[in-house]
DNA sequence: TTGTACGCGTTATCAC
DNA sequence: GTGATAACGCGTACAA
């Protein structure tokens, strides 16, 4: 009878754990566990201190941390939602989060949503079922219920890349106000008039502020966009971006002098509808884009854009949390990341 | 006292549990796992497994998957690893896993290595820690301390994109040798005889069995190349790309008629390192790629490579996963996935 | 400074 | 068919 040694379920596979090392050690398994834990309560002898890490390097002990997030309720893991890792201004994001966090022992788990919200929503749920200390929410609505979930389910949120209408939530998000601005104004400085938009849906606050930032240079110089120069893609993909201009150009009346884009996979799509209208950029139609993904400096034309720094924000993002989960009152700033004008071939200066 | 309900742990929170639901519906908690886990043995009667259910929605209970891991040791998440997100051909990849593994229950954590092995080490003992049911590796090398520590730790792998040596673990690969052999047959047919490579290094099963395609190829016309026209990267980067394409050109011999890059993303630096050396692409240097990431068909010019399907890896490496976890025997298969030339402007016939 | 004892929320194996 | 009761591995208040 004694210790009764044998492995009950079949799964434990013979992983070294606290008791092992401390009966290896000769000392009780509450004390190799406040060892391996610095900023235990109970100083520890110098000697046994010692004594007990040797033994656990040794026997290459790895702590369960399920076990330990059983008991502290703290998983150290953060999830990440986005639509889709493959849309290229996710990636740079993780990057930068996982630049913070994991020196300070987060793990990220991702989430990928497919532009389904029910998925999105089951993929929160599963997030609170596994205890995660945090969420990146990246695909964040002007209104919307997976925000209000995660604060029903208490689950400290970082909205990146958008923000709420009410900003209720903390957030990282890139100064598309000022960066269309700046770039609306470069339009208009290159003697630009005939200007049509793509643009993203408007419950989003990237759609918005984007289209905010160009109509109100268009409106500080008197001007106006006619609405057949107006036209909405559902997501920012270059298809929809395809589709989109397509129904520009197809209109019975000449094409626009350049085509504003919510983003660059639209503006790739718009570019393409163009060659496919037989019309030359920059020389008949001007293209420009949003958020400077690699490689659209070598797309012919080169296509001229708005700098995100998207790997920044994902530090930021990544310090914000650990601010929110150290201090109790998660005051709901919103932290602005510059955006940086990016002028290239795919839009040209009709005064030059 | 009674049964002192007071949170002992602050950071419990109210969550539901097992309990709460249980005397809510006036049954013992045991019996309220058994309902809401289809496949338990004791079956329930309808009328009780119905009330149960009708209490836990009502009441809002979210498993706590953390305890179930403790006792089941099997967290349903799984890791994958990989150099740096950012690198175009990973997402795909995450995209394609996560499409089979996330309806089964499973979550996936990233993690980036950075290229650097000391950190990959530290990565995958942290997962071990964490209990994950099983590890993508992406970064894997012929010989790979990696995959070692993973085997001694009984941490189910399979290695994606590339191979170990000796093909001791489970794989889902591109078909490199065939692709490679395929472009390199295409550029001979097309008049090219004065060919230039740069190549990943070779202790990469993607980097010789691409380099093998190509020699091969060449050898079976009774040709090799001389050592002034074999450069390597460290890393397949196009900033790498660049500085090799520039010690091809910088040579006092003419340029070469092709240059093969390992991927896309260093025949992108190549690109840039021809056009910085006043050469038409290509009309004086022909370049290839290797992968097909998205855009490489929008640049310019347009650059011939061969696509690698990159999320069917991703699903296929989820389906092996599924497979390895259900049964003991880990059969350690290699999946090949087709590679498909995909011909474009980069690359011109010098016959035609 | 170290040992004791209990609980975290679940699953699994007993009884009844 | 259902209730009671051990584990699972660790953290920590409390006692020694």
């Amino acid at each position: 009878m004694s210790t009764s040694k044998r492995p009950k379920t079949e799964a434990r596979a013979g992983r070294i754990k606290l008791a092992d090392v401390a009966t290896a050690s000769g000392v009780h398994y509450s004390t190799v566990s406040r060892v391996l834990r610095p900023g235990s309560k109970g100083r520890i002898s110098d000697a046994v201190a010692e004594h007990v890490k040797a033994v656990a390097r040794e026997l290459g002990y790895q702590p369960n941390s399920v076990a330990a997030s059983m008991r502290t309720n703290s998983t150290h893991s953060i999830g990440l939602i986005v639509h889709d890792m493959s849309d290229p201004v996710y990636p740079p994001i993780l990057t930068g989060i996982e630049e913070v966090l994991s020196p300070q022992g987060f793990a990220v788990l991702v989430g990928n949503t497919g532009y389904d919200i029910a998925v999105e929503m089951d993929v929160v749920n599963r997030m609170a079922s596994r205890l995660v200390d945090g969420i990146f929410l990246a695909t964040t609505r002007l209104e919307d219920p997976i925000v209000k979930r995660c604060q029903d389910l208490g689950i400290p949120l970082i909205s990146v890349l958008r923000q709420t209408l009410s900003r209720d939530t903390p957030a990282v998000i890139n100064d598309c106000l000022g960066g269309m601005r700046a770039l609306t104004r470069q339009v208009l400085a290159w003697g630009h008039r005939d200007i049509a938009v793509i643009l993203a849906p408007q419950n989003l606050s990237t759609g918005r502020e984007r289209w905010r930032g160009i109509r109100d240079v268009l409106t500080e110089h008197g001007m106006t966009l006619p609405e057949h120069r107006i036209v909405y893609v559902e997501h920012m993909s270059a298809d929809q971006g395809e589709r989109a201009a397509r129904s520009l150009l197809n209109a019975q009346r000449p094409p626009p002098e350049v085509i504003m884009c919510v983003n660059d996979l639209v503006a790739i799509g718009a570019i393409r509808a163009c060659r496919a209208a037989g019309l030359n950029v920059p020389l008949d139609v001007g293209i420009s884009g949003y958020n400077d993904i690699p490689l659209v400096d070598m797309i012919d034309p080169a296509l001229t854009t708005v700098r995100m720094h998207l790997q920044e924000i994902g530090k930021a993002a990544g310090k914000m949390m650990l601010a929110h989960l150290g201090s109790e009152a998660p005051s709901p700033a919103t932290v602005r990341i510059d955006a940086e004008l990016v002028l290239r071939a795919s839009l040209r200066n009709l005064n030059g």
